[in-house]
RNA sequence: GGGCAUAUAGCUCAGUUGGUUAGAGCGCGUCGCUGAUAACGACGAGGUCCCAAGUUCGAAUCUUGGUAUGCCCA
């Protein structure tokens, strides 16, 4: 006996005891050990951040990384997952400080680092319980308690041996970054903390003149909104590539260099008139120098010149240079420059560095402290806040004669998201960098060999990234991180890097171990892994190599927090300090997969740290071709959440249609797609999907519904859908196999005692059993439901393993759709028959059970509670001879069962019942009342015979006494003929369209006849003689009104709608039977039940009916004795039937 | 402002190297089935394939230029 099922499956319910199933018999660990020596696939676990709750947009994630995975592991190779967990940076800082409730950087350091650094540690793992049971109840396998963690002491160690690698070879330097600046509060701000601040404000809009130092009457004319960058200025910037000009303003007596396009804008906003003298291209400026607003650098250092890398000498500063972002929008096509205050500004300053001799190009002017104040430099300026000092500013201007317009300027303006009166500014920090740009052509070749889905992230969105690549600003001036491993000497500022902890305990003179042990002293419980962080190691100093009697101290800052996620390739072991083996077996990654959002996080991290980290082969590290340190990556869409807005009030919501309908009223709100918002709490938790719909229908509806790159909307509604749309399909095949398995005591393990331990049940083992029939001897369904089984498994195989699970899932879904609506559905009589045992039977069930076990594998890594639940079930007959999980199981190989020919004639077969009904329905004549004939027509022999051969099915299916297949078109049928495009349109070109209506207007019958007898036909166009065969033509049949017929792709199916007596009476029968199993339903009477029928009627027709088809009804509603009765009893309900009235009464008689 | 992507039925989305009747599911409508049964199924309506120009015998598909939306960067 299989175990039956209930129809009314809770999903979530099943799953549970599939989870507990799986703890308790460790089912993934087996999983694994079962692999042992196999081929390795190897995957990157990308960690989270474990300090917020899991999004919906984490399920997708972690669903797209446990298929393949699972997908491997069943195609035979040894698939680690090890988790991991981000837990440096900014956010858990961020975190702590709201529960502190502060928020800059004076603050946390009056509340102490050495608290507040244990405040983060603990703080990382808030939501960790959330996150480990999101990760178990979705079916995420992968080693939790083998997690890698990212402020672990020997995971920073590691990080530190990549950095000193880095820093040996001179790829680690120190330079100055120009970040968004409140100054206020002295701190720097992220860029997502930027966007937050934004406002519009008023601000100078000044054009400032800037004589030539060759040609004084000519000015070079600049624009800016920020009068208090002037003066730190040091260069103009001009656009090589357009057009300036020269133009006279005679009213001032004075030149001005514009850009071309520009010149009437500038007249009109001035209102000056403006004669144009010369034009040149931008590239005609470069190099010209020009006296730039201010005094306080220009006097003592105009005449500087340095030396250049390609020979000669040239003036530092002051002078135009390039650059491609200078346009022609706004403006005046010339640039000022203040290096200082700006990002853009910087990067020239550092090109125009590296064109001079090292150390004697341009250094950074900075007029202006951290305080945001003017400093001493700017003399007259000095202790005044920038912001205050525009007016000023303009005012010197304007009495030097130097400001040509003024005027005011609405933008947007960033200003502290804490502090809504602070305006930031952008200011330079000095800051570590990595020197990612020396490696762009090496991660240009790396990014090349990378398998990218969608491929489109090769060339775009990454490869950009990667071509415009900057220096990687490592550093961050925070407190929770890894700490930059970099002592430097107070005396000399020379620098060495450190690679681990021990390292630093040997450094001669090595001292100040004593805070941390004094740390752990009054709190054993604080983890070993704080001491090689801030505080604590900053406490440690050595002595200096570079100078005697100095000391090492370390640089202040910790890194970026993805440099750590970059790292864990090899940061995940400890290498190389530890598991150098492990390292080298896992390296490089078969597969790792996030979200877009990634590009320039994870994924970048990944590339830059493993190309630059291993490009030098060394000792320890052999050459590693590329790809590495990852082959394959899905790149999965954004997330989007669907709601339902009331129109009363926009921000009460609800998820569903439905529930809207409920709570507003149909009509009365709107629909909205948007990105995820807690606040707005607009999508549903995924603990509460889970309850809800399950893990599975939320699996299915990420790999099914949509390429995975697409953004994916979070429907409810729609991840409800995949429910009945899939999974429930499945089931209830599933469960009409089990009811009647069960009532025929169809036992597959009875005829196979002798299967081999651990049985998977694979085709050739079934094929073992005494009743199991070779495939051949069966009937035409099921050899063909056994060849779509074995082409769906090809082709999932082979789209897996392209990584492509949508049109995997695609095809096994026409698979089960094949099995419940054809196989089941055209099977069912078989399984009716009383003959427990007949061949027909057996071939049935067993033709099903096989589909049934391989589906169970096929969807193993996809839904696989289902399946597992399936498997059990299924096999659960055979006790401890079956392997006892699914997931234990090999995927299923084909039993090369593939017939397309077969397909082909069950699709057409398919097409003509589709067509039938088509018909039926035309003609209003419903299934129930039978017809004498149907007339096929269609083309091709060998369909006509096949056709021929099987035409029970169909007579079956539209319930017609005959059935005639004919290639002749009679009345009912005109032909078409077209050209075969493909073909046709190399050789004929122009022509083509003139066939085209040659053909459609002749004689499709006598054409095809000719075509028939000399296989060639030829016309003649325009004076050509062509000569078509019939590979050249297409032929269509088309339905001539009248009939009641249906066409399609080369077939028309005719009903012969004639209603004879018999046939009315006949189909009057049928409604007999109809009403009878009704109340037999009505009753709750059991399948089985054998019953007394009494029928009453006073209509003669119902009354022949039921004569003439006696043995019919009281065999199809299991009636042991018929009476016919001249009045119905009180006690039995009347029902019409058509114009008739029919009375039923019904007594369980089980003898 | 730049980069990348997307635009196909009421909704969510497929659409393989260009081939002449553009598909699926949901929803809607009509109906069927009643021994998978609070299920299941059939059939139908519904499309300017965002717009325009171009290439071609032929364009949802290729090219160019727009428009709209999203993401990333500035």
């Amino acid at each position: 006996m299989f175990e039956p099922v209930d129809n009314q499956v809770s999903f979530p319910k099943l799953e549970e005891i599939i989870l507990e199933f799986w703890k308790r018999r460790q089912i993934y660990d087996r999983s694994l050990k079962l692999r042992e020596n196999c081929e390795k696939f190897v995957f990157f676990e990308g960690p989270p951040t474990a300090n917020g709750l899991p999004h919906p947009g984490h399920c997708l994630t972690r669903a797209m990384k446990d298929l393949f995975p699972r997908y491997r592991t069943m195609r035979g190779y040894l698939c680690e997952r090890k988790a991991g967990w981000d837990t440096h940076g900014l956010p858990v800082e961020v975190e702590v400080c709201k529960e502190l409730g502060i928020h800059s950087k004076e603050e946390i350091e009056n509340y102490g680092v050495e608290p507040f650094i244990h405040k983060c540690q603990q703080s990382v793992w808030r939501y960790m319980q959330e996150w480990e049971r999101l990760t178990e109840r979705l079916g995420f396998w992968i080693k939790l308690d083998e997690a890698y963690v990212t402020y672990h002491e020997r995971y920073v160690e590691s990080v530190w041996w990549s950095l000193k690698v880095l820093f040996d070879r001179g790829h680690l330097y120190r330079g100055h970054k120009i970040v968004w600046w409140w100054a206020q509060g002295g701190t720097a701000l992220s860029s997502g903390e930027v966007g937050q601040g934004y406002r519009t404000v008023a601000d100078p809009s000044a054009y400032v003149l800037l004589p030539l130092v060759d040609d004084p009457d000519t000015n070079l004319l600049i624009w800016t909104t920020t009068p208090w960058t002037l003066p730190s200025n040091q260069f103009a910037a001009v656009n090589p590539d357009i057009d300036y000009v020269t133009v006279v303003d005679e009213e001032l007596g004075c030149k001005l260099v514009i850009a071309k396009d520009l010149v009437e804008s500038i007249a009109e906003k001035t209102k000056r008139q403006l004669r144009v003298e010369a034009e040149y291209r931008g590239r005609d400026l470069i190099g010209k120098r020009y006296m730039p607003p201010f005094d306080y650098y220009y006097p003592t250092r105009k005449d500087e010149q340095g030396e250049l890398t390609e020979g000669g000498k040239q003036h530092v500063m002051w002078r135009v240079v390039p650059a491609d972002f200078v346009t022609t929008d706004s403006g005046t096509g010339l640039v000022h420059q203040a290096p200082a205050f700006g990002e853009v500004d910087y990067e020239v300053l550092v090109r125009e560095q590296q064109r001079f001799v090292s150390g004697s190009g341009p250094d950074l002017i900075c007029a202006v402290g951290p305080n945001g104040k003017f400093t001493e430099e700017a003399e007259d300026l000095a202790d005044m806040w920038v912001k205050d000092a525009d007016k000023l500013i303009t005012r010197k201007l304007k009495e030097s004669h130097r400001l040509y317009f003024l005027d005011q300027y609405l933008h947007e303006y960033p200003f502290c998201w804490r502090a809504e009166n602070d305006p930031l500014i952008q200011y330079p920090r000095q800051s570590w960098f990595i020197r990612t740009t020396e490696f762009k052509q090496r991660m240009l070749d790396n990014n090349q060999q990378i398998n990218w889905l969608p491929e489109h992230i090769k060339h775009g969105r990454f490869g950009n990234f990667l071509e415009s690549n900057v220096d990687w600003a490592l550093s961050r001036e925070r407190y929770w991180g890894t700490p930059l491993p970099i002592w430097v000497c107070e005396k000399t500022g020379q620098m060495e890097a450190i690679d681990s902890y021990a390292a630093l305990q040997q450094k001669p003179g090595a001292r100040g171990f004593e805070a941390w042990e004094q740390a752990k002293r009054i709190n054993p419980e604080l983890p070993d892994d704080l001491r090689v962080h801030k505080p604590y190691i900053d406490e440690i100093t050595y002595d200096s190599p570079f100078a005697s009697g100095a000391s090492m101290r370390r640089a202040p800052e910790v890194i970026d927090c993805w440099y750590d996620s970059g790292a864990m390739p090899f940061a995940q072991w400890g290498f190389p300090h530890q598991n150098a083996d492990r390292f080298f077996q896992q390296f490089p990654a078969d597969f790792i997969s996030e979200a877009l959002d990634q590009t320039r996080g994870w994924f970048y991290s990944l590339l830059a740290i493993s190309t630059l980290v291993f490009d030098e082969q060394t000792d320890a590290i052999p050459e590693i071709p590329f790809p590495h340190p990852f082959r394959n990556c899905i790149v999965l869409g954004l997330m989007l959440s669907e709601w339902y807005e009331s129109k009363k009030n926009p921000s009460d919501i609800r998820l569903t249609k439905q529930e809207a309908d409920e709570a507003f009223g149909v009509g009365n709100y709107s629909q909205s797609v948007g990105k995820m918002s807690k606040q707005k709490r607009n999508y549903l938790a995924p603990s509460e999907l889970f309850n809800r719909y399950g893990a599975d229908a939320l699996r299915w509806y990420f790999f099914a519904n949509q390429p995975p790159w697409t953004p994916i909307r979070y429907s409810e509604q729609q991840i409800k859908d995949s429910i009945p749309e899939f999974l429930l399909r499945l089931w209830n095949v599933y469960g009409f196999f089990l009811i009647y398995a069960n009532i025929d005591e169809f036992d597959p393990s009875l005829e196979l005692r002798e299967l081999d331990e651990n049985s998977q049940l694979r085709s050739h083992e079934l094929a073992k059993a005494e009743s199991y029939r070779p495939i051949a001897e069966r009937s035409e369904i099921d050899r063909w439901i056994l060849a779509e089984l074995d082409e769906t498994i090809n082709l999932v195989t082979e789209r897996m393993d392209a990584y492509d699970n949508f049109n995997a899932c695609a095809r096994i879904n026409g698979f089960v759709d094949a099995l419940s609506n054809w196989y089941v559905r055209r099977s069912r009589s078989r399984f009716w028959g009383s003959e427990k045992r007949s061949r027909d039977k057996l071939d049935a069930y067993w033709t099903l059970y096989e589909c049934l076990i391989q589906t169970s594998k096929l969807i193993a890594p996809f839904v696989p509670f289902v399946a597992e639940s399936i498997w059990k079930n299924l096999t659960g007959v055979f006790g401890e001879r079956t392997v006892e999980s699914v997931h234990l199981c090999d995927f299923p190989e084909s039993g090369h069962r593939e017939d397309a020919n077969l397909a082909h004639n069950m699709n057409l077969l398919r097409e003509i019942a589709s067509l039938g009904r088509a018909a039926r329905m035309e003609a209003k004549l419903k299934v129930r009342q039978p017809l004498n004939a149907v007339t096929v027509i269609l083309g091709p022999q060998a369909d006509q015979q096949w056709l021929r051969a099987h035409d029970s099915i169909l007579r079956e299916e539209l319930n017609v006494k005959s059935l005639n297949c004919t290639p002749d078109v009679g009345a009912y049928v005109t032909y078409q003929i077209q050209p075969n495009f493909g073909r046709l349109g190399q050789r004929l070109r122009a022509l083509l369209p003139k066939v085209k209506q040659i053909l459609g207007n002749a004689d499709g019958a006598k054409l095809l006849d000719e075509l028939n007898r000399v296989n060639r036909v030829t016309l003649q166009v325009e004076g050509q003689s062509i000569e078509l065969d019939s590979e050249d033509i297409q032929v269509r049949l088309v339905a001539n009104p009248g009939w009641a017929a249906a066409q399609g792709d080369g077939v028309v199916v005719v009903l012969a709608t004639e209603l004879t007596p018999e046939l009315i009476i006949e189909g009057l029968a049928r409604d007999i039977i109809r009403l009878v199993q009704d109340r037999r339903k009505e009753l709750k009477l059991d399948f089985s039940d054998r019953i007394k029928l009494e029928l009453s009627t006073d209509s003669a027709e119902l009354k022949q009916a039921i004569a003439d088809f006696k043995d019919l009804i009281m065999d199809e509603t299991l009636t042991v004795k018929l009476e016919i009765l001249n009045q119905p009893r009180a006690s039995m309900p009347t029902n019409s039937l058509n114009q008739f009235k029919l009375s039923i009464g019904i007594e369980i008689d089980n003898g």
